[in-house]
DNA sequence: GCGACAG
DNA sequence: ATCTTGTCGC
């Protein structure tokens, strides 16, 4: 069994490393990635759970004006799944649902005079802050051929000198930067990589959030959308998102019993 | 060998 | 991810 998990990973591994190959790290954006003239549509997914059903859940795709935030599309849908969440391979479990849920957005758009196609996805998830540089926001950018910005609400351990370590990383937060609003602090291995930067995304909050690029866009121009959209610690998209499909998971619970 | 571990 | 209300503080 453990045996099989290996075999798994393994092949995972290999998936990962080819579509990196078609990651791209610099802005390719419509809109100005200075001003953030001409942004208007974002997009936030995320996914709920059923506490009974390890294998059912509500995927969410939401796209919400800017700058005023009101939602102009929504989409929730119980989806299944199959594989198991293991750290590191986020994008296995979750890539597949929302990759549904955003071509049925494609199809119904064709019929839209005014397009609702979101010009970059916040993803709940890291993207480049990851051991092989490709977490779930990077894997679904390359899928779908869109922008997208990795947030993570917690750290990923990732083996590149005590830099990367849980307990540096926490530290460092709390004794270095006694961090103010907008204060960041970068996400730097050993090795020199930059996975991302540690953000106190909001006057209140003292956890910070973790961020990093997923696809077609560079760290600079995500922090500055980031910190647009925080309205509360995570990213306005996100959060929307979050609500909505764990609003579902409530009522489909209700209406089911 | 043991622990750590996005959602 | 999920179990979960009130409550402390500005």
């Amino acid at each position: 069994m453990i045996e099989e998990i290996k075999k798994v990973e393994e092949q995972w591994i290999k998936e990962q490393l080819e579509l990196k190959k078609k990651l791209i790290l610099k802005n390719e954006l419509s809109f100005n990635p200075e001003t953030l003239e001409n942004l208007k549509r974002i997009g936030g997914v995320d996914i709920s759970f059923f506490k009974e059903d390890p294998n059912k859940a509500v995927a969410s795709l939401i796209v919400l004006d800017y700058p005023s935030f009101n939602i102009i599309y929504e989409d929730n849908e119980i989806v299944p799944l199959t594989l198991p969440y293991i750290a590191g391979f986020l994008a296995f479990r979750e890539v597949p649902a929302i990759e549904k849920l955003y071509k049925k957005l494609v199809e119904k758009d064709k019929e839209n005079e005014e397009s609702k196609l979101p010009q970059v996805i916040f993803v709940d998830g890291n993207g480049y802050l990851h051991p092989r540089q490709f977490g779930f926001a990077c894997h679904l950018g390359v899928i779908l051929d869109i922008p997208t910005i990795g947030v993570g609400k917690n750290f990923l351990v990732i083996e590149d000198g005590v830099e990367m370590s849980m307990s540096y990383v926490k530290n460092k937060w709390k004794t270095e930067t006694l961090p103010q609003h907008k204060d960041r602090q970068p996400l730097i291995g050993k090795s020199k990589t930059l996975y991302g930067y540690a953000i106190k995304s909001n006057e209140t909050t003292t956890n910070p959030i973790f961020v990093s690029i997923g696809h077609k866009i560079d760290i600079n121009t995500a922090i500055k959308i980031v910190l647009k959209t925080c309205v509360k610690r995570v990213p306005e998209p996100i959060r929307q998102a979050d609500l909505r499909s764990r609003k579902c998971v409530r009522e489909i619970l209700k209406s089911h019993k």
